[in-house]
DNA sequence: ATTCTTATTGCAAAAACTTGCAATAAGAAA
DNA sequence: TTTCTTATTGCAAGTTTTTGCAATAAGAAT
C-alpha cells in the first residue's frame, strides 16, 4: 500500500473511505504499468492476480481514485488513460497528426493558472492537462500540402 | 446552411465532404440550442424534425463536425457537450464544487500556447479548453472546513 | 473477540457509444 | 438529364461504461 512515497492506505482511511483488496490491487497495477493505461488493460492485469474482481469495480474505483487525486485520467482519441498522480503535476502535448506525446512542465501551466486566479478570482487546480496541436515535424509536412 | 457568419455547406464541400440533410439538421439544432448540448438532446431535437435519422448518424456527425472544427466538444462530469465553434475561440472554468461555468478569454490561453511553441516547438491548436478548480465563493467555503 | 454500521462489491440489466455492411443518395462527369 | 462513383446512411450487432440492488466485509464500537 505504500507506493512511491505515498501511503495510499492512510490517504483513503483518513478521508473516511475503506481500503479494500480490490483498491490495493488496482493501485498496484496502475503503479506497475507506469504510464497511461486503459481500464481494459487494468482489468486484465487485476484479474490475472485476482480473477473474481468485477469490471464494474474497476470503473468505480478509477473514478474514486481520480476524485481522491491519487490517479489522473486523460482522454486521447476515444480512449481513456489512467496513471498514478506523481509527486508533481505534469501535462501533455499530443500531436493531432502523428499522435506523439510530449510533456509540458507544470511551471508554464502554473503561470497561466496564476493569471486566471488574479484576473477572474478562480483557482484552477489541475495536475494533468492534455493539449492538442502539431509537433514540429508534422507542422512542416502539413504546411506544404 | 448559413448560420451566424459561416457558410457550412461550402466549408464541407470544399474539403471533399458531402452536405446531407442529416448534417444540416444537426448543425441547425446545435446552433439553435445555443450552448453545451448533449448528443441525446441533439438526437431528440433532430428526430422531432426528421424522425428517421439514426442515433449512430448523430454520433458519427458530431465527431465529423468536431474534426472540421465547426463544432467544439467538452466533457464535464461524465457527459459530453457540443456547441457551435464561434468566431473566436473561448474556454471555460468549471467549479468542482458548485459546477458553475465561467469563461476565459482566448488571449490568456494564447499567451500559454505561444510560450509552449517557443520553448518546445509545438503548435498548440485548441479553441475550447475546460479548466477545473474552485470559484471564489466555493474557495472560501472549502477553506473553513 | 464479537457485534454493528454502512461503504463497497459482484452480478445482471441498462444505457451509452461504436462498428461492419448493404442500401442509398450527393455531387462530379458525361 | 442521365450515368457513375463512392461518401454517407440506417440498421443490427458489438463493445464499453454505468447503475440498482442484495450480499459481503472493512473498520469502529463494544
Ligand atoms: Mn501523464
Ligand atoms: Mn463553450
Ligand atoms: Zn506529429
Ligand atoms: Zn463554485
Amino acid at each position: 500500500m505504500t507506493h512511491n512515497t505515498k501511503d495510499y492506505g492512510n490517504l483513503m482511511r483518513e478521508r473516511g473511505f475503506r481500503v479494500t483488496p480490490q483498491r490495493q490491487l488496482i493501485l498496484d497495477v496502475i503503479c506497475a504499468s507506469g504510464n497511461h493505461t486503459t481500464p481494459e488493460a487494468i482489468y486484465k492485469r487485476v484479474q490475472a492476480k485476482f480473477p473474481s474482481v468485477n469490471l464494474a469495480t474497476i470503473y468505480r474505483n478509477l473514478d474514486f481514485l481520480c476524485e481522491l487525486r491519487l490517479v489522473v485520467a486523460t482522454q486521447i482519441g476515444r480512449k481513456m488513460y489512467y496513471e498514478i498522480a506523481g509527486e508533481s503535476p505534469h501535462h501533455h502535448l499530443v500531436c493531432r497528426n502523428c499522435n506523439k506525446i510530449e510533456q509540458i512542465d507544470h511551471t508554464n501551466m502554473k503561470t497561466l493558472f496564476n493569471k486566471v486566479e488574479r484576473e477572474q478570482d478562480f483557482t484552477v487546480d489541475m495536475d494533468h492537462i492534455t493539449l492538442f496541436g502539431l509537433c514540429a515535424k508534422c507542422r512542416q509536412k502539413t504546411r506544404r500540402v
